[in-house]
RNA sequence: GCCAAUAUAGCUCAGGUGGUAGAGCAGCAGUUUCGUAAACUGCAGGUCAGCGGUUCGAAUCCGCUUAUUGGCUCCA
């Protein structure tokens, strides 16, 4: 039997051998560090017996696709049979490796409690120390529904059961604990060195709310104790950026528990950064031929009826009112049905388009209560909204011209970078969530596909996340924790026109519908401000600090000098505050800079000639002397120049 | 909505097993007029998230509600 190394040697062996026996012959060393490997550009067990001539064999380390995997997944399963000799009632649900650790769920009596993950933690410990193999066997349907009612396992005989008929049913073995599972798996438990149980949840099986509510343990494993603690340390960290936290510390927003959730306060510093990125976004949009409107917040259930939001959106409205009993009015959750009305105001030619719809738009949405959170998921928030009337033919230089607006934004603010992009498709499988026939969406889909591809997005198709009236191109974030959310989405729309009659007279004369372009170009900016705050970690660019210059004084002596540069500074456009606070100077800076002001200057109390006095900026270790406008002109190049 | 945890002064936090609330910082007043990460003294600040119950007596025990956090589900 030949096996091909990545460098191109080749080894035979001869009779019974595991890939493990490779490696091992490879290095001793490679051995201990393997945590799985790629046969043919399959991922298997280092316990796997080779059969036949192998072309391609690359052992994976932890750091290598795949071997992180396995290795958490083995963690994953320790973690279970820990769980099983601790509570040997519990029944084990499905236990992934997932993108920073791993976890397993259970159906206990009792929720985990922190004291339970110690626990845990502990015996799982032992279970390393006893190093059992790691034994991986294959058993028919029949007797893996078996051994799997035997052992009362009722969530894997369902697996079970609806696994394909053709499928290899794989269990792995460990001392006292098996598991139907597909693997790869470390060689034996003792492998795992250092893991850390993070937290105990709740989470449906399968995923589906309508089953039961297992508990779910996360934690995580490395391969070494330093980079375990390297990454607790950035979980840490990462809380310190979390702008729920550091928002409410700048005073950007706060929250009051007899409004209620997800209705935020903006502070003045807060509204302040809001207000300069929606100047920004409606200055640029009507640059780029966008017109102004300002719609209603609410309407009667019948415009609804007409948008479809009534059959599909109800739920996530704030209704008013019983339309059975008389009118009943809501507050909007979209823009759109109110926006087209602009068109709808009077006939329109082919000549009147494309008609570019914006507005700073007020929406609000009934959302689920716990699914609140900062400024990330609020109940109601303001959006760059906007809508694109216009023809086939423009709707692919118009989505162009859309993404590209969208990008601009990102780059601006410095985000862009960090998005992906997601192409959201509808659910066929689920047709009762959308509008329109099958053959609308095959053809949107197909037709949106074509422009992303024409634009060359790097996207990937994500079923099931499409608007009902139509498929989107999100723009996805990831917050400080690494949750993902949307940013921006640009929808084309086949369906609303139609269902709004709106019209437009060809050059050929005839009436046909148009097509809408549904898009921001910031999103919402709750959410977007909430993103800045982790991504500059409060420390924004220059021309969105609520605070951009701060003077300190050092004695009274100098405040009216400070007082003067902030109203000069004031009158040119930038925002400055002084400190005339009888404190150290020390003291004095530390809050600046705990408040992130990017400019900071203190002013002296040396008079050398009249109207002047030594100012010192941040960073600097000579005193100037400078006049009031010397300094207001200084920091206003710097802003300016910052910006 | 579901599973859990949490809620004490503006902030950070103390207050075993029930006996009526405390510190530091912030705030205010005074002193100090000071040069790059915390000057000094004093004062004030609380329906212990809210409502109800048990009790002679509740921040503490029990129930409900609200909010916050971590997940699940849902979504911009």
């Amino acid at each position: 039997m030949k096996v091909t190394l990545p460098d191109g040697s080749v080894r035979e062996y001869e009779g019974k051998i595991s890939a493990l026996d490779v490696v091992r012959d490879i290095s001793e060393g490679l051995a201990r560090v393997a945590c799985a490997v790629k046969i043919d550009g399959e991922v298997k067990g280092l316990t796997t017996e080779l059969i036949g001539d192998i072309e391609e064999f690359v052992v994976l380390k932890f750091d290598d696709d795949g071997g992180k995997d396995a290795y958490r997944h083995t963690s994953s399963h320790i973690m279970a049979q820990a769980v099983k000799r601790l509570w040997p009632e519990a029944k084990v649900a499905i236990g992934p490796a997932i993108e920073n650790g791993f976890y397993y769920d259970f159906d206990v009596e009792k929720p985990f409690t922190p004291e339970d993950l110690t626990k845990i933690e502990d015996e799982m410990g032992k279970i390393i120390k006893e190093d059992y193999p790691v034994e991986r066997f294959e058993l028919p349907r029949e007797e893996a529904l078996k051994l799997m009612s035997e052992m009362d396992e009722p969530y894997k005989v369902e697996l079970i059961n609806d696994l394909p008929e053709d499928a290899v049913i794989s269990f792995y073995k460990q001392g006292d604990f098996t598991d139907l599972c597909a693997g790869p798996h470390l060689p034996s438990t003792g492998k795992v060195r250092s893991y850390k149980l993070l937290s105990a949840a709740g989470a449906y099986w399968r995923g589906s709310e309508k089953n039961k509510m297992l508990q779910r343990i996360y934690g995580t494993a490395f391969d070494n104790k330093k980079d375990l603690k390297a990454y607790l340390n950035m979980l840490e960290e990462a809380k310190k950026r979390d702008h729920n936290k550091l928002g409410r510390d700048l005073e950007l927003f706060t929250t009051v528990d007899y409004i209620g959730q997800g209705l935020p306060i903006l502070l003045p510093k807060g509204a302040r950064i809001v207000q300069l990125l929606q100047r920004f976004v409606e200055d640029e949009e009507q640059k780029r031929g966008y017109l102004l409107t300002k719609t209603p917040f609410m309407a009667k259930s019948d415009l609804y009826k007409i948008s479809g939001h009534w059959d599909h959106y109800r739920d996530g409205m704030f209704v008013m009112g019983d339309d059975e009993e008389g009118e009943a009015f809501a507050l909007r959750p979209m823009t759109c049905p109110f926006q087209f009305q602009v068109f709808l105001n009077r006939m329109r030619s082919y000549r009147d388009l494309p008609m570019r719809l914006g507005e700073t738009s007020t929406l609000f949405r009934n959302e689920a209560s716990g699914e609140m959170h900062g400024l990330i998921r609020v109940r109601q928030f303001t959006i760059s909204e906007g809508h694109i009337i216009c023809t086939p033919e423009q709707v692919e230089q118009e989505f162009s011209e859309a993404l590209k607006l969208a990008k601009f934004m990102l780059e601006t603010l410095g985000l862009i970078e960090d998005v992906s992009y997601v192409f959201a498709k509808w659910d066929e499988n689920n047709r009762e969530k959308y509008i329109g026939s099958p053959e609308d969406w095959e053809n949107t889909q197909n037709f949106m596909r074509k422009i992303l591809d024409d634009l060359e997005v790097d996207y990937k198709e994500e079923e099931g996340e499409a608007a009902f009236y139509g498929p989107k191109l999100d723009i996805q974030i990831k917050n400080v924790h690494g949750k993902e959310d949307t940013l921006i989405t640009v929808q084309v729309d086949f369906q609303l026109a139609e269902r709004f009659k709106m019209e437009y007279i060809d050059s050929d004369g005839q009436k046909k519908h148009p097509i809408v372009i549904h898009r921001t170009s910031i999103g919402c900016y709750e959410r977007t401000l909430a993103l800045l705050i982790e991504k500059y970690a409060g420390t924004f660019p220059v021309w969105l600090s609520p605070v951009q210059a701060k003077m300190l004084t050092i004695t009274d002596r100098s405040n009216e000098y400070a007082a003067e540069v902030a109203s000069l500074l004031e009158s040119r456009g930038i925002r400055a505050e002084i400190d005339t606070r009888n404190e150290k100077v020390g003291f004095k800076i530390r809050e600046a800079r705990n408040e992130r002001v990017p400019y900071i200057a203190v002013i002296g109390d040396k008079e050398i000639e009249e109207g002047t006095l030594s100012v010192r900026m941040r960073g600097k270790k000579e005193d100037t002397i400078m006049t009031p406008k010397e300094l207001a002109d200084k920091i206003a190049d710097d802003v300016l120049n910052k910006n």
